[in-house]
DNA sequence: GGGTTTGTGTCGATTACTTCA
DNA sequence: CTTGAAGTAATCGACACAAAC
C-alpha cells in the first residue's frame, strides 16, 4: 500500500495532504518523508516554528493552521477509527533551535526551565558559565541510581540524583563520546529516578527541544548531565514520533478497509444495474426524463442527462473510489448520498487526494543564502 | 558576493543495559 | 535461577544550518 504520510500535519491538512494508494508499507512511507524532508528541512523547521507557536511555547507567532493538539497515547485516548477522525497530531513539534533562542523568555505552564524554582540558576547566563562547576559538582554528587529521595519537583539536586560515570559534559565541553571516559569502562546504563523522569516528561510537554539554556539549566536542576537531558529529549521525541507513527497507520489501514468496502459495495451495485438493464431492455430505452428514480438510493435524479451511478474501475486495479479520484466526478451526494459520499462530505472526513496528483507545494521557506 | 570550512543541533538507526513476567 | 521481551539510556553516523573565513 503506498501511503503517504503526513505527520506533522495538523488536523485541516493532514485531511489535505494524505494520499492513499496502494502497494507499498509504511517503511517506505518513512523513507519518503525522509526524503522529502532532506530536501528541505528548513521547510519543517518553519512548519514547526509555526505549529509550535500555537501551543503556547511560541505564543508571539500566529499561524493560519489550527492549534496542534499534544499527542496523548492512552490506549482509551486512542481515536475510535470507526468514525474516521483523523488521529492526533504529534506533540507540539520542535521550533528549530534557533527559535528556541528567540523563545527564552516564553514563560511556560507553571515551570519554566530557565529559573529553577528552589535552585537559585540566576539567569541563563549563569547556568551556562556554571556549566563546568554543574557537572563537576553532579560528579561529585553522583550516588546510586534510582535514588528517589526528594520531593518532585524541586530541588533533585539534593537528592544526589544519578549521573553517569565520566562526568562528560554537553558536546559544547566535551565530545559525545567522551561520556565514558571514567577508565574506558563501557557504557553504564543509569536509569532515571521516577522524579527526574516525570519532571522531564512535564518539561517535554512544554517544548519538545530545549535551547542550550534551558537544558543546562533543566540539567542543573535535576543533577543531570546536560548530555543526559539532551538525550532524553532526543530519545523522547524518537519515542513520540514513532507512536504517532502507529496511530497513523492503524487510521490509513482503517481508511482502506472503508475504502474497499465501499467499492465492493458500488460493484455489486453496478452488477445489479446490469442485470436490471439484461432483464428489461427496453427500460434503458426509454427517455430520460421517465427514467428519473435511481434503483440503489431510490431518490430522484434532478438532471436526466447525468449517469444514475458512476463507473466503477474493476478492483484489481486502483479503483478511483480508492484513490479518491472519483471524489471529484462521482454524483453528487443529492443524488447518491453514501458512506463514501459522506466521507468526502466534510473537510474533516475528506483526507483521500488523488495519489497520483501532484505533490503538495509545500510552503517555501525565505530563500537562504 | 560566493564558495569553503567549522561548529553545532537534530535525526534515525542501533547498541547495550535494566526491569519484569 | 534462568530467560526472553519490553523499555530506554546511550552511541554513532549523517545531515542541515549558520557563522567565520
Amino acid at each position: 500500500m503506498e501511503l503517504g504520510l503526513s505527520l506533522g500535519e495538523t488536523m485541516a491538512d493532514a485531511g489535505r495532504d494524505l494520499v492513499l494508494g496502494l502497494g507499498m508499507g509504511v517503511v517506505g512511507v518513512r523513507r519518503e518523508e525522509e526524503a522529502a524532508e532532506r530536501g528541505s528541512r528548513r521547510d519543517r523547521d518553519a512548519r514547526r516554528e509555526l505549529e509550535f507557536g500555537t501551543t503556547g511555547w511560541c505564543g508571539a507567532r500566529s499561524s493560519p493552521e489550527p492549534p496542534a493538539v499534544r499527542l496523548t497515547l492512552l490506549p482509551g485516548l486512542v481515536p475510535r477509527l470507526g468514525g474516521l477522525p483523523w488521529p492526533p497530531p504529534p506533540p507540539p513539534p520542535p521550533p528549530s533551535s534557533e527559535t528556541n533562542r528567540h523563545l527564552e523568555a516564553s514563560t511556560t505552564r507553571g515551570f519554566d526551565v530557565n529559573r529553577a524554582p528552589s535552585l537559585s540558576v540566576a539567569g541563563a547566563a549563569a547556568a551556562e558559565e556554571d556549566e563546568e562547576h554543574d557537572e563537576a559538582g553532579a560528579a561529585a554528587a553522583s550516588s546510586s541510581p534510582n535514588n528517589s529521595a526528594g520531593s518532585f519537583p524541586t530541588d533533585f539536586s539534593a537528592q544526589g540524583g544519578q549521573v553517569a560515570p565520566g562526568g562528560g559534559g554537553d558536546r559544547g565541553a566535551c565530545s559525545r563520546a567522551s561520556d565514558d571516559d571514567d577508565g574506558g569502562s563501557a557504557r553504564k546504563k543509569l536509569r532515571l529516578s521516577k522524579e527526574q523522569s516525570a519532571f522531564l516528561e512535564e518539561s517535554f510537554k512544554e517544548h519538545a527541544t530545549l535551547n542550550p539554556k534551558q537544558k543546562l539549566a533543566l540539567a542543573k536542576q535535576l543533577n543531570l548531565r546536560p548530555r543526559q537531558v539532551e538525550v532524553w529529549f532526543q530519545n523522547r521525541r524518537a519515542r513520540t514520533k514513532l507512536k504517532q507513527t502507529e496511530v497513523d497507520c492503524e487510521y490509513l489501514k482503517r481508511c482502506c478497509e472503508t475504502l474497499t468496502e465501499e467499492n465492493r459495495r458500488l460493484q455489486k451495485e453496478l452488477a445489479e444495474l446490469r442485470a436490471l438493464k439484461t432483464v428489461h431492455p427496453f427500460y434503458m430505452h426509454l427517455p430520460a426524463t421517465t427514467l428519473s428514480m435511481c434503483p440503489s438510493c431510490e431518490r430522484v435524479a434532478s438532471n436526466s442527462s447525468a449517469p444514475a451511478v458512476a463507473p466503477v474501475a474493476p478492483a484489481s486495479s486502483p479503483s478511483p473510489a480508492a484513490t479518491g479520484i472519483a471524489a471529484s466526478s462521482a454524483p453528487s451526494e443529492q443524488q447518491r448520498p453514501s458512506s463514501f459520499a459522506a466521507l468526502f462530505s466534510s473537510p474533516l472526513n475528506r483526507p483521500l487526494v488523488a495519489a497520483q496528483a501532484q505533490p503538495q507545494p509545500r510552503p517555501q521557506a525565505p530563500a537562504s543564502s
